[in-house]
DNA sequence: AAGGGTAGCAACCGCCTGTCA
DNA sequence: ATGACAGGCGGTTGCTACCCT
């Protein structure tokens, strides 16, 4: 509308607070009241723009505000009404006694939203990771799309598959990065790994990826038939599991899957559960999939995951209960940008075998 | 000890909406 | 109905303290 902002006053001062200016803003509107921010800094007489006072007092200076370390609980608040609000952080504070939208958008940022990301959660749909998921599906897809998934690649229940599987695609997609990183897309380098083959009832007989000249494909066929042995071994058509169901374990977030429709988490401390519903215009990725050749860039990004984590890159394939669940959730944590990914040598076919 | 990287957070920016003359 | 203004909002920036090598 052509409305003068603070950027366009000429000689308004900028930048951080200081007291002086605090305290003058603190007397002024003690004595008279907030409102009418234009004239207020005049009056005043401080050389800020009315925008900035306004804000520094909101967000600052209050005398109700609520300074220090937010609790487990508001966490929990926090998280269960942006599940429902989304970036409504004025709304999502005025439920915080003592805390400014500012504040609470500021903690979503720098913490909460971290803490899901690594836990496996997408911060924005509140639902489980769709890129760690669906590269899980489309491995057990591939492995059994010659047979009717008996649950459907888009209904509410996940495809099969071995539940180190998402951890194993993982690793490989984190090689994979670092092959990319490395500028040779037909090596893929694998450094002290291991992807353990799945025989009777357990792991066992590690399968040692070659570090150095093992190639995509072949890193891509010690996880399917890690998968293919797995799978058969534990299950007949009339006892699929159901893998959407958390465990109740704290510890195993990183290898549970989440119901895609309704889910619970806990928060890492208190352990309590809060349930939300997912948003169901996710959904839609499945379908994409589908008709795409698999492996090629078939992985959207979600709007979520714009930046990737600081992962530390340093994969792993199998830990079967060794390593604590943060080393888990750190390592499972990676942006969907680094799943999009080719396979050099050939597509999969029915068995997994390229 | 120094320097580079990172996280946290205060402050800014531009856009939007509501109100009022 | 229209335009100006006040205030609110969410996203982004930049500073600083802290951490790591």
């Amino acid at each position: 509308m052509g409305k003068s902002t603070c950027s366009d006053k000429n000689g308004l001062k900028k930048g951080p607070w200081t007291a002086e200016e605090d305290q003058i803003l603190i007397d002024y509107i003690l004595k008279h009241g907030h409102g009418r921010w234009r004239t207020l800094p005049k009056n005043a007489g401080l050389k800020r723009c009315g925008k900035s006072c306004r804000l520094r007092w909101t967000n600052y200076l209050r005398p109700d505000i609520k300074r220090g370390k937010f609790s487990p609980e508001e966490d929990e608040v926090i998280i269960q009404l942006h599940s429902v609000l989304g970036n409504k952080w004025s709304a999502i504070a005025a439920r915080l006694p003592g805390r400014t939208d500012n504040e609470v958008k500021n903690y979503w940022n720098t913490n909460i939203k971290k803490k899901l990301l690594r836990m496996g959660i997408d911060p924005v749909t509140h639902t489980p990771r769709l890129d760690l998921l669906e590269l899980s599906s489309l491995l057990s897809s591939s492995l059994y799309n010659s047979a009717p998934n008996p649950t459907g690649f888009t209904g509410s229940i996940g495809p099969m598959f071995n539940p180190n599987l998402l951890s194993i695609a993982t690793a490989f997609m984190s090689a994979q990065n670092k092959n990319m990183e490395d500028s040779n897309p037909e090596c893929i380098q694998v450094q002290n790994q291991q992807v353990e083959s799945y025989q009777g009832n357990q792991f066992q007989n590690p399968v040692q990826i070659c570090p150095t000249s093992s190639s995509s494909s072949t890193v891509m066929s010690h996880i399917l038939q890690a998968n293919s042995n797995y799978f058969s071994a534990n299950y007949s058509a009339n006892t699929l599991p159901n893998l959407w169901q958390l465990d109740g374990n704290v510890n195993n977030y990183s290898k549970s899957f989440f119901p895609m429709q309704n889910y619970a988490y806990r928060h890492e401390s208190n352990q309590s559960i809060i349930s939300s519903s997912a948003d169901q215009n996710h959904t839609c990725l499945n379908e994409n999939i589908l008709s795409l050749n698999p492996f090629g860039s078939i992985l959207s990004t979600p709007s979520s995951c714009s930046t990737p984590l600081n992962s530390s890159s340093n994969t792993y394939v199998n830990n079967n209960g060794a390593g604590s669940a943060a080393e888990d959730i750190e390592r499972d944590s990676y942006c969907s940008n680094m799943l999009m990914f080719e396979v050099p040598n050939g597509r999969l076919n029915v068995n997994g075998c390229l």
